[in-house]
DNA sequence: GCTTGACCTAGAGTACACTCTAGGTTGTAT
DNA sequence: ATACAACCTAGAGTGTACTCTAGGTCAAGC
């Protein structure tokens, strides 16, 4: 049970992104270099999508891609730069929280206004 | 105590958007055209400024431009649209909600991996 | 009367994150 | 041998949401 390694097309199966957006995260510098076979065709491991699905986390949470970039040029660098990996973590996991906050609050505001038209003509579902 | 009205400025310092925004708003429909004075200038009523801050949520909650446009003409149309506008909220309010159980989940990841760079080098500092 | 500052419109420019096209190579199936 | 499908690179194009510039009006202060 050697490495095994994923087209580009799979990749793009498994983590919900476009084959283009995969090439352009790794243009990017959001992912680290693919290793290609010798047709020049990228072979991913198992490793690497983890990391992509991580970024494709950090970018759900709305960590803009030059912040990403900056965290996994400080995971190639090694050990040594875990402290400030953890920072920058912290800090997006700051703002995720501050967001979460504000999303909630938001969320109030609008469902006063929904109970204010369901009370006007009496309809509503109520639930997703 | 007749109705007071309020400058361009004033209204950019209460509701967080710039002056460009705030323009930009009212040409892109997402605010009810704005009576002017003689001389042209924008005379923001306290009711402006309510809906202006309902777009910021809406907006902050991930609402495109467009939807919101959408909204604000059907708010426009008089009472007969309360059904679709109610139904444009509750579509949101579940997009919001998913959003926050994806934020939710994206945190569980960051706070996972933060734990372990805590671990690797014991510091860290908890909380923002 | 002239400068200054806040406002106006129309339209150009910017930032970000993709998304696609063009032109080319490679590996498998007929 | 040839068609085709999936891959490659480099670079152009797109959509969204602002953000700014240019050129002009108007009222208040010196």
């Amino acid at each position: 049970m050697a490495a095994e390694t994923l087209k580009i097309q799979q990749v793009a199966e498994k983590t919900g992104l476009s084959i283009y957006t995969l090439r352009y995260y790794e243009l990017e510098g959001l992912v680290a270099p693919v290793p290609r076979e010798k047709n020049g065709h990228r072979a991913y491991s198992e490793d690497d999508i983890y990391s992509i699905i991580f970024v494709t986390k950090l970018r759900a949470a709305g960590m803009p891609i030059a912040d990403i970039r900056r965290y996994v040029e400080l995971a190639r660098q090694g050990e040594s730069t875990a402290g400030e990996r953890l920072q920058i973590l912290e800090e997006h996991k700051c703002a995720v929280e501050q967001q979460l906050a504000e999303l909630t609050q938001h969320l109030e505001v609008i469902t006063f206004k929904i109970d204010y038209y369901r009370n006007l003509n009496g309809k509503g579902h109520d639930g997703c």
